[in-house]
DNA sequence: CATCTCGGTTGGCGACCACTAACATCAGGC
DNA sequence: GCCTGATGTTAGTGGTCGCCAACCGAGATG
């Protein structure tokens, strides 16, 4: 309805397009419903974006980029290697705004979708993912505050396959999953796994 | 096309609808599609089941009897708690068939479809699934093979997590997440977390 | 004021969706 | 050998999908 430059449009587009694909699904969510969300018509959406599909690819890209900044920002902190794992751990964007609504649509993209362009761009969202959070293990370990009996690599690959499969049972709209009747929470178990230590 | 009794039909149907919503997710597989692959037509589908979606909720549900089934024969063949947990974990229903394909499924519908009745079959599921692993966590942990550092019901959470964790990233193509260059496996870094003590 | 650019809308396209009415065909009991 | 019921097919239905051609109007520029 309000006219808006390109650019704020296109950045509100894939704003309010979180929120529907995360609800929705990739394939569930319709281009009316992505129009609506953002108070406009349509073709709106392809003036800024050549199809849905191109929208979708653009928003995974966009996530990527934000969630290895909000995480380099928090790691900035400190330098010491402890400190820094237990802050990527509890820096969890499955966790934490805003990561958490847009990860909610790329698990559900990972699972539903087979096009080509679209899994490319989450294997390669999930490989910086992985590079990133193995590069902290990696550290830690060679500060020796993380055991090597197992590689940085493998580690990594446990860690993104605890956030994926926290965020599809969030998904779906499990609540006791994340915490048990103390309040100890699943980053609690994986920090005193890795650290060896105690929080709280 | 060859004439099939109503009971085996309805059962080849549940199979072949398997494969199919594994590779295309709920909402991405077509009746059209699921039709041809039991090579049949699209009527036939509506004869068994009186929606796609029931259809769905039906595979849900025979999966998840055939999921407990196949880890309570692996089960009975020891009573040691420790080697039943190592058991259990490796019996894991995302790398071993016939569970590989049906998780799949699973995965991509949990993250996908905000359906109230799908979501109930998904939740009742994963209920049961989450209630058998804690189970066994608890029976290690009273034998003293497991730590008590944190409950039973966490700890099967966590395992809960990371099994569909990684069937997502098993859906999504990727192949280097399951291990490392040195061949060890997450099943591995799980049984060593779990029990302490070194396999192979 | 005339013009032009840019961000918006209406209306509708061809394709495909889940689902169904009506009809065909085979097997077995009599 | 005919009837009957279960298993199959063809040929659609109305509805919804992603996408687009054509047009509209505000406001900056001269």
């Amino acid at each position: 309805m309000a006219r808006l430059p390109a650019n704020q449009r296109r950045a509100q587009l894939l704003d309010t397009a979180a929120e529907v694909f995360a609800v929705r699904g990739y394939s569930g969510a319709t281009t009316a419903e992505l129009a609506e969300a953002a108070g406009v018509s349509e073709p709106i959406i392809y003036r800024h974006f050549k199809s849905k599909k191109d929208l979708f690819i653009a928003l995974v890209e966009q996530t990527g980029q934000e969630t290895i900044q909000a995480w380099q920002a928090e790691l900035a902190q400190t330098t010491d290697p402890a400190d820094r794992l237990a802050r990527l751990i509890r820096a969890n964007p499955m966790l934490v705004d805003p990561g958490r609504v847009r990860y909610r649509v790329i698990v559900a993209a990972m699972t539903e979708t087979n096009e080509p362009e679209v899994r490319a761009a989450l294997t390669d969202h999930l490989g910086k993912l992985h590079a990133f959070i193995a590069g902290q293990v990696q550290r830690a370990q060679d500060a020796g505050v993380v055991s090597k009996r197992f590689s940085a690599e493998l580690t990594g690959w446990v860690l993104v396959q605890v956030a994926i499969g926290f965020g599809a049972l969030t998904a779906l709209g499990l609540t006791s999953h994340g915490h048990d009747q103390g309040g100890i929470t699943v980053d609690d178990v994986i920090t005193a796994v890795m650290l060896g230590n105690k929080k709280n």
